[in-house]
DNA sequence: TTAGTTTTGACCAGTGCGGTCAACGGATGT
DNA sequence: ACATCCGTTGACCGCACTGGTCAAAACTAA
């Protein structure tokens, strides 16, 4: 990330960024294509050179800033004093949907550096952020979650993976449904419909994996 | 798919098909390489373009043998007189698993038609098939199933999609487990411990989703 | 006008693709 | 021994696209 870079309309800046977030989750490492990230952004090829080094510099560049955006707007806002699992569930899908909203492919660029990580061979220093990610990540759903309130004839895990499950399917669903009605861009108020089934389903689940003392409160 | 193919050793056919069905379903069509199908199968590439007139010619040879296995050694045997939920997730689950072991590429291969076919224009002939195919498989799970049996306080269509996404979640997580532990080939013995966990599951699926007279049945 | 900076797309070498084909080797019949 | 045939091969072709370069053009400011 050049200097040069730093010193554009932040307008412009943005258009390259989520051009190039978007090509590297979409795509991979390797499939990425520096010439669509360009004509995506509305730029030269000869632009981009000119800001970032090369493709691997790029991509570096975007890790840190991806990892800096979950950082400030998300994980830092997390409140890890709430014990209710469904409320703190509520609570992070809430602002994971904050931060889509302004950056809308650099969580899934994260997700996509973490899973397949094999494919871009990560300086060990970006290898050491991933795991501490990865270990803060995993814990949003536990630290500090009063697992009490759970029903007792089963596994405490079965029953949290059970809700993890159904909450990724009905986020997978989600997605297809929406690519599919075309809809592009999301205001609060387009999305709204879709939070009212979502609450409904917690709510559901509550009254599935919760102690029935807890349902009702 | 030449007459010379057909009068190949069995052997040397499944070598290819399974070659091809591997390389079409982890990349998709366009990504696929014939070289590397070529390679793989241990035939020159030659050899290849000799038995097939091309790379369309190849996967449309392949989609018609995946729907012929489907047929056969799926969708024929499931009892649909079988009216129990449970019963018969369990069985079709069962038959899957019977068809990825003789054929450990080809439902998967089917799946990757269905979900992207936008990647690759299929002839009008096979869009009708798949079509048809969609609704057998939306069906599997669905046609003459008493879901009376469910409970009535949650919307059974709702419990329904709860079920699929949580054995679909497992599915996925099972599959992320075994590619971690590199096991390549499974006999029946070394999937036992994993179907134990699988009819555990089945079963607290049951007693969450299923009143409670039908749950010790 | 001039000097300096930003932007561009034609261009380069490299890679991998689908597909071809002259040549090779082994079996067979004479 | 020779000729014929056929399954098989990998070097080879044209093509599409890649990451990256660079001279020239466009723009800005003095």
């Amino acid at each position: 990330m050049d200097d040069a870079f730093k010193a554009l309309d932040s307008d412009k800046q943005r258009r390259i960024l989520d051009s190039a977030y978007k090509e590297f989750s979409n795509k991979g490492y390797k499939q990425a294509s520096t010439n669509r990230i360009a004509k995506e952004a509305g730029i030269g090829k000869g632009t981009l050179f000119y800001y970032f080094t090369n493709k691997e510099g790029l991509f570096h560049d975007l890790v840190e800033e991806a990892f800096c955006i979950a950082d400030e707007f998300f994980l830092k806002k997390v409140d890890f004093s709430e014990t209710d699992f469904f409320i703190r569930l509520r609570q992070t899908s809430e602002l994971k949907w904050a931060v889509y909203q302004e950056h809308p492919h650099a969580l899934s660029f994260m997700a996509r550096v973490f899973i397949h990580s094999d494919e871009h061979n990560l300086p060990d220093k970006l290898l050491l952020k991933r795991t501490k990610a990865e270990h803060v990540w995993g814990s949003l759903l536990t630290k500090n979650i009063d697992f009490s309130k759970f029903r007792d004839d089963i596994p405490q895990e079965t029953s949290f993976n059970f809700i993890r499950w159904t909450i990724e399917g009905y986020r997978t669903e989600l997605e297809q449904r929406v690519k599919m009605e075309g809809i592009e861009v999301f205001t609060n108020q387009a999305f709204e419909p879709y939070y009212k089934e979502f609450y409904s389903y917690l709510d559901t689940l509550k009254k599935i994996y919760y102690k029935p003392e807890y349902t009702n409160g």
